[in-house]
DNA sequence: CGTGGTTTTGATAATAGTCAACACGAGTGG
DNA sequence: CCACTCGTGTTGACTATTATCAAAACCACG
């Protein structure tokens, strides 16, 4: 999951012909906190998360942090390169990923109609990343945080009657590390968000959206 | 082009599955200042790089701009998302493309076997990009622009006799806009890296190389 | 109810941005 | 051949944003 409001795509539509597919794909669960691979380990499988959200982090030598991009229902994660995970994904929600063989990948292709689908992913990744490109670089602390809660929202959101609100699977650390920022920037930004009314927490994790519009002009101001 | 240390892989080999492959590709010039694709147009080819420089180039709606990559010889350039190209592309530096069609690309594949080179490919520039986000969100001004020196030093760096030096075919600008900077940022920092005596400006395009390992050490400092 | 981890808040510092002036170089036309 | 101009790059002074460091508040859990 990147920021970014990329055309929607019937993921159910993608995983239908991954699974229609000859490939088998193998259902289970995900422990919180438990690794499902490691950074430099041989790909077996791609991921396909059904329920639940991961978390894909990459090292710098001196222990500083970036989250790559958090997996949640309908994304894959996985890919590999030249034969190896690049990233640590661990379990931030538990629920459940079914795996797809990575014979997928290989050329002499056990079925040609996978691997198309899997170079159509690749190339959505490619542009989803592209996105994150702009936050990373372009944007403010403010953009940043409102544009993530926005698209954090699209994704997991829920509506109860005319309330809208998201349960946050992930720390302010994590929001930070994905978005370039501290801790306490990504707190303080959403203490002024609260402040401002255009959201409010209904416990550390749940974040009502209060004012969409708003928060929506903020994610993108230029001044 | 990312700023990224990835294992190298011959590119002439995967550019041979390419050519090998029943796909023909035409090869073509490429004139300064024009455009090969813009954002939104059908794609009609990949483009692959055999000599100059490429500039791939998103927009922020108020402006601010972002260059998603640089396409230097080799690089494969034009991956689609819906269709579509997502990005600006034009030329920096006069050289020469070879096309790809987007057949490629597509499931009905005339050629599995170029369908998967190119997903690796693809792969392959997710996992570079994977590593620019760690440039882009966790590295200071000095260490984007030190490791982005190395990079290209390492991609189209020349040695003559004992020196070794690269000629930068993009503007302060682009670079600034490449690592998420200013213009400003940019230039103070290659002046500091010059008055160190960690490079030399034999021109305002031509950087010679003069103490690699302290580049290297500024490219990751921790301190 | 205490303990450990996360979040929030505050005070201060550092980094990079902004705005403005000037320098430099390439190309143009007198 | 020499101004002149335009675009790019550099430098300086100042500002703003975000990081850092430290403490307090809050929560979850045993």
């Amino acid at each position: 999951m990147y920021v970014t409001s990329q055309i929607k795509v019937n993921p159910v539509e993608m995983q239908n012909v991954l699974e229609s597919s000859a490939v088998r794909s193998d259902e289970h669960k995900t422990r919180k906190g438990s690794y499902v691979f490691r950074e430099g380990d041989d790909v077996d499988y791609l991921y396909q998360v059904k329920t639940g959200a991961l978390r894909l982090t990459r090292l710098l030598e001196d222990g500083r942090r970036q989250i790559i991009a958090f997996g949640l229902p309908g994304d894959i994660v996985g890919f590999p390169s030249n034969g190896a995970y690049h990233a640590d994904c661990d379990v931030l929600t538990e629920g459940s990923v079914s795996t797809l063989p990575k014979s997928m990948l290989e050329s002499d292709a056990v079925c040609p109609q996978a691997q198309s689908a899997l170079l159509n992913i690749a190339l959505r990744e490619i542009n989803a990343m592209q996105d994150h490109f702009l936050v990373l670089g372009r944007k403010s602390a403010d953009e940043k945080v409102t544009s993530f809660l926005l698209a954090l929202t699209e994704r997991i959101g829920k509506t109860s009657g005319t309330k809208t609100y998201v349960d946050l699977p992930m720390s302010r650390a994590d929001i930070a590390d994905f978005l370039g920022l501290t801790t306490e920037t990504v707190s303080r930004i959403f203490t002024a968000l609260r402040k401002a009314e255009f959201i409010a927490l209904e416990s550390l994790t749940r974040v009502v959206i209060l004012n969409q519009s708003a928060l929506e002009r903020l994610s993108e101001e230029s001044d």
